[in-house]
DNA sequence: CATGAATGAGTGTTCATTCAT
DNA sequence: GATGAATGAACACTCATTCAT
């Protein structure tokens, strides 16, 4: 939890959040729910518990969120709103700007070392996410909206950008190339969190920088 | 469900299932327990549900199964059994050695189109595996072992053979050209359920050929 | 139940008890719960009996007692620890104090007379002990520690200083002089209540008068 | 189980039995059904384990018990009415006889030796008899009829026996020597398994030799 | 506004008994 | 007569939600 405490203050109570007005009971709900959300589930925590580690009554929590599942979106939602963004991904963008001249293959290993850094941080968040948003259209229409929408957007311009600067492609689709570039990088992480024996930092970059070498030229031998 | 009813009787009844010997009664009980956990999810699905699906008296669901978890594990392990292998897709197996002599773009673009097929058929199941996963190691082990190692093994092999012919570079592990393969067309698969407006047939083919294309000869200009 | 009311009264409420701090809810559900584990014994009794009795809703009696077998242990334990000790044998301790000089005969009586009447008075308490003590280690674990250590303890003291006085025979074990005594009186208990047609006070006495009387001068026959 | 093989042998099958015409199924069932009821207990005992335990399906059961009770009674009231009487304890009766110009103190050794041993042996059923009885006025009956009240005429004849011979007291009603007789080694019998650390065989001899000393010559001191 | 005791519908599971074969 | 699959009422226990204080 602790470790998610900075990235809470931050969505919960920076500036334009859902929660500025947030009172501090309500908060210490929120983030109790949260901790107990992540891990064990959202239907295997009981509203006793969330009371219990927040310090107040059962009843007092129902005062404050109507049900239990109105917790649940008001822990996730926020932060779906920021996990792309002006928020934590906000770096995203300033380290996209502040390496704008870097030849591609540098911004890519730059951005995929943040990125993967930044989910295997947030990973019982995505978790949650992920399986919750199958039962809460709600928590689905946000995470469509607050984090898969504009993550394409945000990598389509790149994308585009790139194009027009002459260094990928321009006879393919933007979105094919970002989709394919996303998919490779996905599903490394996703490779990762399966076969966690390999992982040493210095195999995670030549891995990386593998992935970036197959996207950018190809996987065809040159030989044809 | 009905959908699925073609599938069931493949997988629970085919020769060497480990359902051969299902009773009837026992493959009404799974049948109609399947049915409400892909609708539902498993924990909101009740035993009271199930028996009125099934059209049993709710002892009798506990006559043929001793927990609840029980019916979980005796209706996803078998899929996911077959969900690669020898099953379903040993279509695929078939597909490579038929079309052995093709070159790589339309291996890869008949490889796809069947693949594409396959998971949208079955989706409602991959969602419950994909949650339900979380909770129940036995379901975590078994997706392991029986679908996720079986296709790791599956495309490395495919993609040494390739690598040997001089069709793809072999200056770069098998493991990293194959894990890219997966993932751009991964993605590309959840992109589709994600954004489902976007997916004439016409437009499916072209789109792959584009992925396929990028995957081959990168994503970079030809001008660098 | 209510031939037990002044008896939980001062088991449960009375100073130092286990349950002083019993809310009236609580002393409800426990009233209730005896009262028909005395009728029924523990196993026929369900938790929804027992919530109608006490006038509450089913889930309030597991909001104060985890378990069934915990309503169990709370009933039964606490009215042990009074079975012998501080409690109403505290009375038995009194009898012997104030009667110290009374001629052996004497003492007996009075003693067995008042055990006499209390035994009556709890026993079908002391049947769902003796069953249930078959069942739950924690029963039988505190049947041995709460009444039958402390009663043997008791009974061997008080033979020993007898022993000393010179009025029992010193040439024999204290144990077997006071399993002697406390066997003859126990199955003259018994006996009382399996053939309860004899049984007038008077009857009664002249009973007793005859075991001590056996007790102490022996079954045989003078003229031997 | 073996231990009651013979004994069964006996009271089931035996001239007289009430189960004289018992068939081997019956029979079968009863065994297996006795076998679990002095491990478990009547009420932990499914009548799916007593089918499976007999090698018969479940509904054979019920084709020769009505209900699961009949069978407790089945197996139980016989026993009882061989606890005592003609069956094994007819042995007593034979032991009397045998000895019957012993002295006093030898004839009882010799019966109390003897009907430990018994107890000893039977100790599970006199378990399941106690328990049970206590839910079920049949057994409680049968236990009256069948244990207590012959052994009452029984034990009141062998003291009325003696009190004609001169060897017992005659100012003191027989009912009163024999209860004393009885409770002073039943209640010895009790204390072994409430204390089982004391118990070599030798020591079981002394004891009893002195429950008899004090029985018959009476425990105050000879000074007095 | 905060409390926390009370609620009661709902849960998965058991098991003596029935009955069509 | 024997079977064993089917039954369904009953069970102890859970928990989100309510509401009097």
């Amino acid at each position: 939890m602790d470790e998610f405490e900075e990235l809470f203050n931050y969505h919960w109570q920076g500036e334009g959040s859902p929660y500025e007005q947030l009172s501090e009971k309500q908060w210490n709900i929120l983030k109790a729910a949260l901790k107990i959300f992540l891990e064990k589930g959202y239907s295997a925590t009981t509203t006793n518990e969330i009371a219990h580690a927040a310090g107040v009554a059962e009843g007092t929590i129902f005062r404050h969120f109507k049900t239990k599942k109105d917790i649940l979106l008001a822990t996730i939602i926020p932060l779906m709103q920021n996990l792309v963004g002006p928020g934590v991904s906000g770096s995203l963008q300033e380290l996209l700007v502040e390496n704008e001249d870097l030849p591609l293959e540098e911004v890519f290993l730059i951005i995929m070392e943040d990125r993967q850094k930044h989910v295997q941080r947030i990973l019982p968040l995505l978790r949650v996410i992920w399986v919750e948003s199958n039962y809460h259209p709600e928590l689905k229409e946000a995470l469509m909206n607050g984090v898969i929408l504009p993550s394409k957007k945000f990598f389509l311009r790149f994308i585009e950008q790139r194009q027009e600067r002459g260094e990928l492609r321009q006879d393919m689709d933007s979105w094919v190339l970002a989709r394919s570039l996303v998919g490779v990088f996905a599903f490394y992480l996703i490779s990762l969190s399966l076969f966690p024996d390999t992982g040493e930092r210095q195999q995670n970059r030549e891995a990386i920088k593998g992935i970036i070498q197959i996207y950018l030229d190809g996987a065809r031998s040159s030989r044809e």
